[in-house]
DNA sequence: TGAACACTCCACCATTCAGGGGGGGGGTGC
DNA sequence: GCACCCCCCCCCTGAATGGTGGAGTGTTCA
């Protein structure tokens, strides 16, 4: 049976721990490395050419998503296996979208995140029921760079003039723009936008 | 040497996991009970009298601010250490004010957990000293009820308005209230006020 | 190639909402 | 007493919301 080379990626030192005494009783699973925040575990990657990456993806430096994005561009037989504490279906599908194998929740039994270890070493997807869940309950709006460029502006709450300002262009194109957001984010007026916006982690600050 | 008796407080297997294989190795350190939400948290801690419960912030059912102020007092004897990932200066105001003993963040060393863990017994507390700069950097705004009652609704979308309707007080009575937290939290307007606030996690929504 | 589509941009109009100022009263606690 | 909270009423301006119309660009796809 063939050993499966793993890097862990996580800023906190604890859950590692936890992680290889996890996986030091599997015969067939090897921690090769660990790594604190997504810009090491990029670098480890590089290094170590491990089979699977588990990594989180709330990280300092680098976050994961940003860190799957380049494992997978600069060592493709690399795997990553998402390990998340929530993750919202933005989260979720951003992953996904960066190239992620699969996606697990670190509240889930032990057992499950031990499979999908196996079934993304095997070349299958690993993606947790409840992520599954999640992204098919509330699909993330899907927006055009402008009009997240603009959202975000608003989450740092700039008023339309100081937005139209900031991007170089009318304030009445920002109202266009803002009222296909609230549409699109089901939100009644910009606050809520706002609010959904950083609750689901469709922007950050 | 007394041996201190330790009960064990988050929602993530993995990481009471690496927290057991950390204490494992001290000898007058002894975990005597595991919860994985905060209402467990204070039920095990009524049956098993541990001297400290290590107790995220961040749990499902109950959290731990609550879980703390309960465990404190149903439990004087029973310390209670915060173990978080980051915390705001209010989630790090509220834990102490629900009498908390101690501070510490996943990220740091497992040594300054383990010191602070015997210092929490030893009835001394153990504030991480990230914890007190961003309590000292950030102190978070001191809101009266009826002013985070406000806020609340406004991180919900509200209008003034339905503000007013809900809480059965005037139209202007809520732009009273909404001013002086603008102030106090330092918006320019409502949208940025609720990014604020739920950025610092003044409140839920 | 040409039609269909999405995105971004532009201008004008209307209403509602938010922000900010003034005045004041009654209650509580130090 | 003073400080603070919560409540009440009036005023005003500016910002945000919600429509209408249209134009230029690029991509996709038949």
């Amino acid at each position: 049976m063939e050993t499966i080379r793993i890097l862990l990626a996580d800023d906190h030192a604890l859950l590692r721990m936890g992680l290889a005494t996890l996986l030091e009783y599997e015969d067939d699973l090897a921690v090769v490395g660990e790594a604190s925040d997504g810009a090491e575990a990029v670098r480890l990657a590089r290094k170590l050419h491990p089979d699977i990456v588990v990594m989180d993806l709330m990280m300092p430096v680098m976050d994961g998503v940003e860190a799957t994005r380049r494992i997978r561009s600069e060592s493709p037989s690399t795997r990553v296996l998402i390990l998340t504490s929530f993750g919202t279906s933005a989260d979720i599908a951003r992953a996904l979208d960066a190239g992620a194998a699969g996606i697990q929740m670190k509240g889930d039994s032990n057992d499950g995140l031990i499979d999908a270890i196996r079934s993304v070493a095997a070349g299958r997807t690993a993606v947790a029921q409840e992520a599954e869940r999640t992204l098919a309950a509330d699909p993330p709006p899907s927006l055009t760079p402008r009009q997240h460029e603009i959202l975000s502006a608003m989450a740092r709450g700039l008023t339309n003039r100081e937005v139209a300002r900031q991007l170089g262009i009318s304030e009445d194109r920002v109202k266009d723009h803002v009222i296909t957001i609230l549409q699109k984010i089901g939100a009644a007026n910009r606050t809520e936008a706002v609010a959904i916006a950083l609750q689901k982690h469709l922007v950050k600050i």
